[in-house]
DNA sequence: AACGTCACG
DNA sequence: ACGTACGTGACGTTA
């Protein structure tokens, strides 16, 4: 439609052709299927059209059948689902340098690929429909992923505002500070090298400097200089291993966060506008892309800083709401198990209370460095974790590591029976599920290689959790928003971080949507123990946290 | 494009 | 078809 150069031949024009079309297009009743819905109500949304009656989009219907998969895009659901080699976009465009702008392909053959687009997504619709039934999906795509679009399509248009000043001269204060490290690392090193290549790196720390070889990197076996690494380098007598641990976070902070930031935001609002995928994590998790907004610092004392960096609109505030231990009370509701249950609901600190347990101990003789283990273990556990890790992470022999978790399943019985259940399940049927029927394929689950097989062990175990984990803040997220909206609040979602939502709140609402926050994120399902949520309002999001 | 590295839950 | 705890995305280097 956007077809204007000279030589086409006449046609109703993109205006007027959107003008016609925009009733259809802003009317619920009249459903829509198409791949990848929330990429098109963008384009649509570009043009002053809110794109609406979103009934079946194709791709998220390949996630959900099948999360595993790498591709959803729509020549290979093409291909996969209907046996039909579909016209790619480079046929039609061309790829590379001579790529053409889509409006100045010839249009027979625009008209031609966009017309199989929409027809390939509407028979993909009947077959992958009929999937869905099979697989007892059809709650969890229609009212769970179908009803998300719009939330996070809201939260990407939102945005998350920052202070690139704050940035700018963060940045400025790291540069300074590199410089200075990196004239000491060529001092200590006796050369000057590209210290960002581990590969120049390797060879001055443990050729040059004839440093011990640690470990090895797993695909190349090139000699490791990641920061365990480095951090056991570090008790030698040499000065280098802390510089380059120093010049490693701050690089880190300067390249990843703070100067791709600023050019990311909007020069106008100043506000950054991430992607929220709804098509790429196996366990359910939604992922975040140009930027990602999920990993943003927080462990380190710098790091933490950057936060300081998000803030609210003036007249706002931030609000941050995190469930508490999520995955470890999902784990809970799963294992059945009494002790671990009863621990919850009376609010007790379930690392005290697992290394009473473990340790055979009373509450009252658990010590800081005895719980710090038993948190170690209760995070372990449900990641499958084995003895060799357990003692490597707590630097504690192999045998005491190997105690503590047959203690830890002899004393949460429960937890033992899930383990065995999850994995027998799975290698009877092939794959895993969350609580709301969400399946994730292990095709490994049986494999002859020991090595493999515990790996998928391990999905076996930790998906359910993870991903219950997921589908619970994706419903909390769908009743947040529609009653925000419904009910007439400005307060808007920005933000989901796996076990967080963050929100902008105006000054106003500051005593009003705390409430409908936290009663829609801690009582939608209800678990065998409950689900608690900690919130914090500030001006940025270091202090929301 | 693959790799090593490192930021997050 | 590979190390040993799950799930992600981005950066800079190298081939
Ligand atoms: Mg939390």
């Amino acid at each position: 439609l956007a077809h204007t150069c000279p030589g086409f031949p006449e046609h109703v024009g993109r205006d007027r052709a959107l003008e016609l079309l925009k009733p259809v297009l802003e009317d619920k009743a009249v459903a829509k299927v198409g791949q990848n819905l929330k990429f098109q109500s963008i384009v649509f949304n570009n043009r002053g059209i809110e794109l609406a009656g979103l009934r079946f989009d194709t791709m998220i219907a390949s996630y959900v059948i099948n999360p595993g998969l790498k591709q959803h895009d729509l020549n290979f659901l093409a291909q996969h689902y209907l046996n039909l080699r579909k016209t790619t976009f480079e046929e039609v465009a061309g790829k590379g340098k001579g790529r053409k702008c889509f409006s100045d392909v010839d249009l027979e053959q625009a008209s031609k690929y966009s017309c199989e687009d929409a027809d390939v997504a509407l028979r993909l619709m009947e077959v992958l429909g009929k999937q869905l039934r099979e697989d007892e999906n059809e709650e969890l795509f229609y009212n769970v992923e179908m009803a998300l679009i719009p939330v996070l399509l809201d939260m990407e248009i939102t945005g998350i505002k920052i202070d690139k000043p704050f940035f700018s001269e963060m940045s400025e204060t790291f540069s300074r500070e590199l410089d200075q490290i990196e004239k000491e690392i060529y001092l200590e090193a006796g050369t000057e090298f590209n210290i960002n290549s581990p590969q120049q790196l390797g060879t001055v720390l443990f050729d040059k400097l004839q440093l011990p070889i640690l470990k090895r990197t797993s695909k190349t076996k090139a000699h490791s200089t990641d920061v365990k690494v480095l951090t056991k380098l570090a008790a030698l007598p040499f000065k280098i291993p802390k510089l380059l641990l120093r010049y490693r976070t701050l690089s880190k902070l300067k390249a990843t966060y703070l100067d791709s930031l600023v050019k990311l935001a909007d020069p106008v609002t100043g506000r950054l506008h991430t992607s929220f995928n709804q098509t790429v994590a196996a366990t359910g998790r939604l992922s975040s892309s140009n930027p990602n907004l999920q990993n943003i610092p927080i462990r380190g004392e710098e790091g933490r800083e950057i936060r300081r960096g998000f803030v609210a609109e003036d007249g706002c505030r931030l609000l941050s709401a995190d469930y508490s231990q999520v995955e470890l009370r999902i784990f809970a509701h799963y294992s059945g198990d009494d002790a671990f249950i009863e621990a919850f609901r009376e609010q007790e600190d379930i690392h005290t209370r697992t290394a009473a347990e473990i340790m055979s101990i009373g509450r009252e003789e658990v010590t800081p460095d005895r719980r710090r283990i038993a948190k170690a273990i209760n995070f372990g556990i449900i990641y499958g974790m084995g003895p060799h890790k357990l003692s490597e992470e707590l630097g504690i022999d192999h045998e005491t590591a190997k105690n503590y978790i047959s203690a830890y399943y002899e004393r949460y019985r429960g937890v033992a029976r899930y383990r065995d259940e999850v994995i027998g399940a799975a290698r009877e049927k092939g794959y895993v599920t969350t609580l709301f029927n969400r399946r994730r394929y292990l095709p490994d689950i049986n494999h002859k290689n020991r090595i493999i097989r515990s790996e998928a062990e391990r999905m076996a175990i930790n998906t359910p959790i993870q991903g219950t984990a997921a589908d619970l803040i994706k419903m909390a997220m769908i009743r947040i928003h529609g009653r925000l909206k419904k009910e007439g609040f400005r307060s808007r979602m920005l933000l989901q971080v796996h076990d967080e939502l963050v929100f902008e709140v105006p000054e106003d609402e500051i005593d009003t949507a705390p409430k409908l926050i936290r009663s829609e994120m801690e009582g939608g399902f209800q678990l065998k123990v409950p689900l608690k949520v900690d919130m914090k309002i500030g001006r940025n999001w270091d202090e929301a946290h």
